[in-house]
DNA sequence: TTTTTTGCAAAACCTTTGCAGTTGG
DNA sequence: CCAACTGCAAAGGTTTTGCAAAAAA
């Protein structure tokens, strides 16, 4: 079992900074490169590798599905990108210049309701309490029923 | 996005019980059935269907994992049989026989730590104090590092 | 006998990999 | 120029599905 490596987020706000960003490595700034980074910037929320290949439902170009992972990969590596697993379904990826978030997955709605990780700090000191476990959300987040849908579920089981 | 119906869980603690159920309920009792059910009893923790598969390892018979998956599920719908996924890799099943528990995944060692499920209310109740959000700890636990790995983590980062 | 269930094979879904050809610096 | 990168196609891991044959009741 591996555990991903420490990456220190490097925060980008535009496509301007993120495109320095790469070059600042050494890496090269290819058009599919591009295209993964325009394309986090416009979403501004965590997309699947399938909507960055899409071109996001036609809006952008299109691009390789294996590019898109593997530049997903490469630019999770030097901190401009996080991905986590949202319950079932793809992985979801978010550019780090949207600020350091962490997200609850409501399982009925699909919603990513997005927290600030210090509010966060209060649930995981209650599993730390438990048995010493330190519990990490940026991964896998916490999953379950969003205000809405939870009472729409009480609602209903009356 | 879906959300699996309210099963209520059956609890059954030898094959005798197991079997029984299962014909309680008109569904057949057949070889593949009974190879699930016994896997899960000898296993006394959480598998992945290709273990039951291999006949855990070879130490049983093994059996189609189509069936394994089909029987897994059915087993599930009567609430003998509970699954969730851990971190990356294929999703675990683990008997209901074996007392209402929930798990905590370290994703270093691999270790599914096993607490009651009243534990966690103080953690849910975090949770829900930020934003209404209930979160649910039984399909998609808390991933994170055991209190082992978190020590020889922080002994590595001095 | 009838209906459920099985076993096999194929496909679906998400992701990774090999490789020959292209391109950025 | 040439290492880095791409696009394509194939494969890997997990799970589902179609279907004809087998077996439970």
């Amino acid at each position: 079992m591996t555990v991903s490596p420490d990456r220190k987020p490097v925060v980008v706000t535009d496509l301007d900074e993120a495109f320095a960003a790469v070059r600042a490595t050494g890496l090269r700034l290819t058009a599919a490169r591009r295209l993964v980074l325009e394309a986090l910037l416009a979403a501004r929320a965590p997309i699947s590798a399938e909507d960055i290949a899409d071109g996001l439902g036609g809006r952008m170009t299109q691009s390789d599905i294996a590019s898109v992972y593997r530049n997903l990969e490469t630019l999770g590596e030097l901190g401009l990108v996080r991905h986590f697993h949202a319950g079932h379904g793809p992985g979801r990826y978010v550019l780090e210049g949207f600020g350091d978030r962490e997200y609850l997955a409501c399982e009925s709605c699909g919603l990513l309701e997005s927290v600030e990780p210090a509010a966060l700090e209060t649930v995981r000191d209650a599993v730390r309490d438990l048995s010493g476990f330190e519990a990490s959300f940026s991964h896998f987040p916490i999953v379950g029923l969003c205000a809405r849908c939870a009472k729409k579920r009480a609602r209903a089981a009356r």
